[in-house]
DNA sequence: GCTGCATGATGAG
DNA sequence: TCATCCTGCAGCA
């Protein structure tokens, strides 16, 4: 699933293929025919996030009236947007969840012939589709998402209040660095709800999700079934500060690394130039740590924790699954 | 072919 | 706390 760090990935996409273009807006699968009406031939000036919330938006004049609009949309569980180009942009790939198809050139025939080729056509959309996005060189369509609306900028501006400090945004989106990370410090410490289920709360921190929520927690050691207020404030201030680190090198990367190097590689020991290395998401290469030793936690309940050795623990929490380990995190 | 799950959020009870 | 919504895919039969 799409956690903040796929979606602010998506937002950098968005820009890079749309950003000035008048943009056909339809919705082959029908369910937001109406929304995509109103937004159809409008020019999209850039995509942002906010924690797992996307927003696109249009500006004012031609189609839409004198007021700019903001397209909000959120992946949910399930959503997913897949992209295809004539490759004169470099992106053309997919992302989201299930399953990211990063690098699948649906629809883009070869551009090896070159230009004389004649001009690109998109591949019909593929399964359902509740928005497509078309532009001169490329198409953006999008599947499952939990909400696809068209807002104003108030309304935007409302979602935006309800939301938590980011830690992907410049200065957490608050006036400061420090302030975020003190927000989000009080705000955990004023409740008794364990840290667990706060930091699944977008109004606690946006962007969060499941894996992170269950890797930094691991990294902070830090038990999720602790209640907030009993959590050191020196503590939470460092998991936000690891969370800046871990999630914009998500974003970045488009994978969730947070095993240190020196607790990966169950077999052959570290050597030579890798033991080096500080960073956790790939030092530019993603594929250089095996998917199997990316967490630390997560989904790995039975397994031996990797610094402890005692077996990782999963329980159920506010419905969610909970991956820790009961004798690091105290 | 069917079933169950998944990196989410919401609304009812 | 539970049911529900959105969709695709892995894992089965």
């Amino acid at each position: 699933m799409p956690e903040g760090h796929t979606v602010h990935r998506l937002a950098r996409t968005l820009t890079e293929l749309f950003s000035g273009e008048r943009v056909r807006v339809s919705s082959p699968q029908g369910r937001f025919a109406a929304g995509a009406a109103v937004l159809d031939g409008a020019m999209l000036v850039t995509a942002e996030a906010w924690g797992k919330q996307l927003f696109v938006g249009f500006t004012a004049g031609d189609p839409l009236g004198s007021e700019s609009r903001w397209l909000r949309v959120h992946l949910g569980l399930y959503g997913a947007w897949t992209f295809a180009g004539d490759g004169s942009a470099d992106v053309v790939h997919a992302i989201g969840a299930p399953r990211r198809r990063i690098g699948e050139r649906d629809s883009s025939p070869p551009a090896s012939d070159g230009p004389s080729s004649g001009p690109w056509v998109p591949a019909a959309p593929r399964g359902a589709v509740r928005l497509r996005l078309l532009a001169a060189h490329a198409v953006a369509d999008l599947t499952g998402p939990t909400a696809c609306e068209v807002l104003t900028p108030q309304e935007k501006a409302a979602v935006e209040a309800r939301l938590g400090p980011d830690p992907i945004r410049p200065d957490g989106g608050r006036r400061s660095q420090d302030a975020a990370r003190d927000a989000f410090v009080s705000r955990v410490r004023r409740s008794r709800v364990t840290v667990g289920q706060q930091l699944m709360d977008q109004a606690v921190i946006a962007g969060v999700g499941n894996i992170y929520r269950a890797e930094a927690l691991f990294r902070a050691r830090v038990d999720p079934l602790r209640p907030g207020r009993e959590v050191p404030a020196d503590a939470l201030a460092g998991t936000w500060d690891d969370l800046v680190v871990l999630m914009r090198d998500g974003a970045t990367t488009g994978r969730i690394v947070t095993t240190r190097p020196e607790h990966r590689g169950g077999g052959a020991p570290t050597h030579g130039e890798g033991r080096r290395r500080t960073r956790q998401n790939t030092d530019g290469d993603p594929a250089a740590v095996p998917a199997d030793e990316a967490f630390y936690v997560y989904h790995r309940d039975g397994s031996p924790c990797r610094v402890c050795g005692a077996p990782v623990l999963l329980e159920g929490l506010a419905g969610r699954n909970l991956f820790w380990c009961g004798t690091c995190q105290v």
